[in-house]
DNA sequence: ATGAAAGCGCTAACAT
DNA sequence: ATGTTAGCGCTTTCAT
């Protein structure tokens, strides 16, 4: 079948278990180590980590579990990520769920079988029941973006009420008063926490003007759009993610409604599109980069016996 | 350490050999069938998939390559392709190589490591050179939306020329006449291809106007401006790409250029955002679904020992 | 520094 | 229908 190690002895007249010492840092003789190498070089030999981690029960791998892959958001973490676990030569088996509970039990369950040295996952829900075989197998997982109900694995998050306070305060430091909110589902813990900090900004002011936007462009278009027809005297609004601060712009564009001194759009993640689309707006931004480093920090500690950890990220305005 | 057939066979009282039989839909006694679920429902058995491949030679899963999970193209394709696979019982596992040939290189040599049964590869360049060490072990290979040189591996692509003719050709049906095309790289087959079409449809009327967009929201916005307000009679806009479009939109909606009688454009791939940012236009839309479920059949049937090969699928226009 | 031998969890003859 | 046995490719004592 495959070139396996035992083809690597017959070549270089050693016995497997030399070749596997030199695979894994042990002393060779250096004649023998050249020889080694040729004959990796001559046959193409891969190891197969597969028989590999039936030994040693480490795969050197780890997956990561999220909810959509044509999710920026996602995929931009599952991006950091990965070049985080690369330096440390973790490799990566990347599944999504489609949002859907189901398959992210069936997801952790494939996961599993493939011996996952760990699990990085961005709930689909605030329930960690799909998590369930592998915390009975005691397997590290991390919880990104929201938390789960579940104590015995980490949670990297950002400080999603505090991010919506600052973004909220920032606009009402600058002068504007009636500042409206778009936000996703309440169901959703980063929609709720978002949503709350911009409450929280607004409390003294006497103004409260929310509208759902479901999360999506088209949810924002329509919200920015109804609230501005609807209430002429508007002067801010504030979007609490990526998708729907989207379509405010594209409803602000289309309305001819610019960013000035009598009204301020503040969204949230849109880095690469928003400041072709509406210049002069202020944004929300998660340190993407810091979250990938951190989980996949935390991940590797929990393999090696380390704590359970909560860490919580504090979010810039741009 | 993990649950093992062992533990079932202890629990049950049976052997592993039966146990195995029963996953393996073996005829097993239907008291015994009853038992065997009892215990790996009370221990949380899941089967090592790495032991069983390391004995079957086969894995059930299949790599995916990627160049960038940012990129939105192919993740819907990911998506797509994990869809199909999935109704075959086969899982996924999906790398990122950063469009970067080494990483592809180092990717491929993982994903053997891993020994996945076959490999779907969106390639990073025409190359099919980081392939190598898969075709040394005549890995089946399934590459999408470029050609490479190889003739060892199936290709699954669309008609990008065809699709890029017959927009212009339909633009200029409906009696625009100077019409400017926004194009990726040369270096990319698609943008050259699609451009190719362009000026195969151009060819008859004298007119030709191109400019580079680099396959970018910001190109493409950039290049838009620029047409616009240097040729003022320009009667239409075709962008060979999903980003570039996202940007000429931008662009349009900006300069409050309409979409009507005195001007078209036709753009590409955009299904979601389009639409609300920019109604009344024309969108190449690649058949991603089938092209998803024709290169995972193609993979499946290579896997079986079936032949290479190239399949190119039309693109509509919507 | 290298070899011999056992075993990781599973499947595949073969025997019963 | 089930048990016995051997072996997939690798690592890991334990000898040498």
């Amino acid at each position: 079948m495959s070139i396996t190690i035992k083809d690597l002895a017959r070549e270089t007249g050693l016995t497997a278990a030399t070749i596997s010492a030199y695979f894994n840092g042990a002393s060779v003789r250096p004649y023998n180590k050249e020889k080694i190498e040729k004959a990796i070089e001559k046959l193409g030999y891969i190891r197969n980590d597969y028989a590999r981690a039936l030994r040693t029960h480490r795969s050197m791998t780890v997956g990561v579990l999220i909810p959509e892959l044509a999710n920026t958001f996602c995929t931009q973490l599952v991006t950091e990520i990965e070049e985080a676990l690369r330096l440390k030569r973790y490799g990566l088996i990347i599944c999504d769920c489609r949002s859907n509970p189901e398959r992210e039990r069936e997801a952790v369950r494939f996961l599993q079988s493939k011996t996952v040295d760990g699990i990085i996952i961005i709930p689909a829900t605030d329930s960690a029941s799909s998590l369930s075989s592998a915390l009975a197998k005691s397997l590290p997982v991390v919880a990104m973006d929201r938390y789960t109900e579940s104590r015995e694995i980490s949670h990297v998050v950002v400080s999603n009420r505090k991010a919506g306070r600052n973004a909220v305060e920032d606009m009402l430091d600058r002068g504007f008063r009636k500042i409206a909110a778009i936000h996703g589902e309440e169901s959703l813990f980063t929609a709720r926490e978002r949503l709350a900090g911009y409450r929280e900004a607004m409390a003294g002011t006497g103004f409260s003007l929310t509208a759902l936007g479901g999360n999506s462009v088209q949810g924002g278009y329509e919200a920015a759009k109804m609230l501005l027809s609807s209430r002429p005297d508007l002067q801010g609004i504030f979007a609490t993610n990526y998708e729907m601060s989207i379509g405010v712009a594209i409803a602000l564009k289309e309305m001819g409604k610019a960013i000035d001194d009598s009204f301020a759009f503040t969204g949230f993640d849109s880095v690469k599109m928003l400041p072709v689309l509406c210049p002069g707006m202020r944004m929300v931004v998660q340190p993407m980069h810091e979250l990938g480093a951190v989980a996949a920090e935390t991940l590797l500690a929990m393999i090696d016996g380390g704590p359970v950890r909560n860490i919580v990220l504090d979010c810039s305005l741009v």
